[in-house]
DNA sequence: AAAAAATTGTTGTGTTACTTCAATAATTCA
DNA sequence: TGAATTATTGAAGTAACACAACAATTTTTT
């Protein structure tokens, strides 16, 4: 299991705007889309907002959302555990779960082939309760 | 749940090359890695290849891997159920696991805010038998 | 065989992501 | 304090991923 810590002082210019800019939002965001809300700010190229996204990541601020290809804010809790995302098909809406059984249950799955999890991609589609 | 139905009739002549040139590799591919695979047996464009991989998922011939952004083999079996994918991080090895259960399991985790699941997308990272 | 549907081919474009190298800022410790 | 080290930023270019739009061809249906 990766070892996250949260650290709110330290972070650099460029990695607060990309923060703060995530939390305006309330929804995830592509790369492209920081770096447009950014571009008033200062910010130019693309690297500038991926190195701030893994950074952020590796502080454990910020979760990618593979299949969306979109950058979300870590829900307040610091966290070991893979996250779970629930995203909604209709509106879009994403919603971060945690949960240590889910986790532990999927390593048990590929076990039997001798298999050592670390960490996981978990996102469900599905309608949410606004959308049903 | 999706509904998805195996149909080895009817594959035109991209998806079968497409589909061939996935079972040779034994490993997942990306579209270009396809692309110039196929490009000597008269296919030309990304587009060839992102018809048949999407005609292959849909007769779930198939399956992509959200966060390696690549292609591969569905296992055997005719499956509902979305597939778990454990992914080595050292050799890049993936194998597919099925389980019903941590599906209805993870199915409840959002439940409480009336989230109704789909499908979903679940791929674990760790270490295989052999990179231990 | 004519009409309808599915598939293919082609061109072009939009999006996502990183490599490389140079410049600047921050930190360390001599 | 100031030189050396480290971290961060900036800039340019490119690689990889994915699809829209339209025309042409093939297949299927009636």
């Amino acid at each position: 299991m990766q070892k996250l810590k949260k650290n709110f002082d330290s972070l650099t210019k460029n990695q607060t705007l990309v923060l703060d800019c995530l939390k305006k939002a309330r929804q995830p965001l592509g790369a492209y889309t920081l770096l447009k809300n950014l571009q008033g700010k200062g910010v130019k190229a693309p690297l500038q907002i991926y190195r701030a996204l893994s950074q952020l990541a590796e502080k454990g601020l910020v979760h990618k959302i593979e299949s969306l290809n979109s950058w979300t804010l870590c829900c307040e809790t610091n966290h070991d555990a893979s996250p779970i995302f629930a995203i909604c098909e209709d509106c879009g809406d994403v919603r971060e779960h945690l949960d240590e059984k889910i986790f532990r249950h999927l390593s048990n799955i590929p076990s039997n082939d001798g298999f050592k999890p670390d960490h996981a991609v978990l996102e469900i589609y599905g309608k949410c309760s606004n959308c049903v």
